[in-house]
DNA sequence: TAGTGGTCTAGACCACTAG
DNA sequence: TAGTGGTCTAGACCACTAT
């Protein structure tokens, strides 16, 4: 034993939910029935409540009661990291060129900055066993006394090129990720056939004020690519209603 | 105003965070400094600290302290379903057809069965402008007295289909993506040239005992396909160390 | 031994909902 | 008006860490 109490009250409402006995909709017990059945006070139940909402299997209606949450089915939580999401793992990392550019239209978009503003582009091509796996181009907003140091830039991911002064967490990012037909450009540095396909996986950073502060796409080798994504219920919001 | 004391207190920390003054690994005021500070009771404080550590920003260390956490920065929340993950949504769903099959190896290595048990089989194809443009096969462990509906298996998502009785709070999933050269089936159902490439979102579903009751396939054409996800630094376990 | 976080109590007042 | 959840207090005892 030695659980305490407020786990075991977390453990028997979640069992009455995955069992069905309480459906989504339906109200749990109130908070002061809830401390009658279990002879415990109030912030005890509460902080069952609390970490039954923060993983997705209730939420609460002020006046009203607790309610059990129609689970979310489409979420998942996905790791990728365009460093390692590979099988195998690159093991050599080519850094091809980095240059500052007038930007085109696409990454005046992406980036939305003015056309007048230069961007620094970096390239680098991923290699497993010789082959090249990955083919990596990452768009930054170019500012006075940038610090472009080729070594800090070799073997870094996207987050940590662009936020040298900021803190990681203040970053947001988002991914696309689609299969496309390759370009030139793609076919030449990954030594394609014409029209073979790649994986395309785009990054966007963002700052805390989601402004743009970087934006990236990495093209895979079909082969040697595979995501993994688990099913989550947790929920950020705690009192979605 | 109004806001409660407990976010100013979140808010607080949070900012110096996210602007550096608090560094991962940095020991954070103690509950009861938090207390004198923002004289509150440390019930409040405590309600502040966990907040924070649910959104990933502090882990506890009982006996010493709480610290900021290093943030997750590969982590995603993605979302998924096969029957809406398309862009312009699938407008129209034909089933091919229900069968009850001997499985093959792959098949009893996903469900995780003897080979003496028979499974059943759905196919689907999506279409959009009456063009297809996923083809979808999945596979249950059939039992006796499985009610095979053809009307319900038409539309429903694969959770749906499997959880007739179960809650679905009760079920786990695992996403694979990952793009592939189309085989003979593939080419056949999507109307594709040989060769061809598609992209390929395999799904198991696991019980609450990480049994598998159901794995599938679904093969989407490349360009109708694509997946958005956005960085997450919410943490499940509240006290990892 | 002093300090830390983890759990828990028995109250309190508030805003909101419903009959 | 009675019941609900949301916030908050001022204590308490515990196990753990450090010195």
């Amino acid at each position: 034993m030695g659980e305490p109490i407020y786990i075991t009250i977390v453990e028997d409402i979640k069992q009455q939910i995955n069992y069905g006995t309480l459906k989504p909709g339906d109200m749990i017990s109130s908070e002061n029935l809830l401390c009658d059945m279990y002879k415990v006070s109030r912030m005890t139940v509460r902080k069952s409540l609390t970490v039954l909402a923060t993983e997705g299997y209730i939420y609460s209606v002020p006046g009203k009661g607790n309610f059990v949450k129609e689970p979310n089915q489409d979420k998942y939580i996905l790791y990728f990291n365009e460093m390692d999401s590979i099988e195998g793992s690159i093991e050599e990392t080519q850094l091809l060129d980095v240059n500052i550019i007038k930007p085109n239209l696409e990454t005046i978009f992406n980036l939305q900055i003015p056309k007048s503003k230069r961007v620094v582009v970096v390239r680098r091509l991923m290699y497993i066993d010789e082959v090249p796996v990955a083919y990596d181009i990452k768009y930054i907003p170019y500012y006075r006394g940038m610090p472009i140091v080729e070594k800090e830039i070799h073997y870094a991911t996207f987050p940590e090129i662009v936020a040298k002064k900021k803190s990681l967490f203040a970053i947001k990012k988002e991914l696309t990720i689609k299969v496309q037909k390759s370009n030139e450009d793609i076919t030449n540095n990954l030594k394609l056939n014409n029209n073979d396909w790649v994986m395309t996986i785009e990054q966007k950073l963002l700052d805390e004020l989601n402004q743009p502060i970087g934006w990236g796409v990495t093209y895979f080798l079909g082969e040697y690519f595979q995501l993994q994504a688990v099913s989550s219920f947790i929920d950020k919001s705690n009192n979605i209603y």
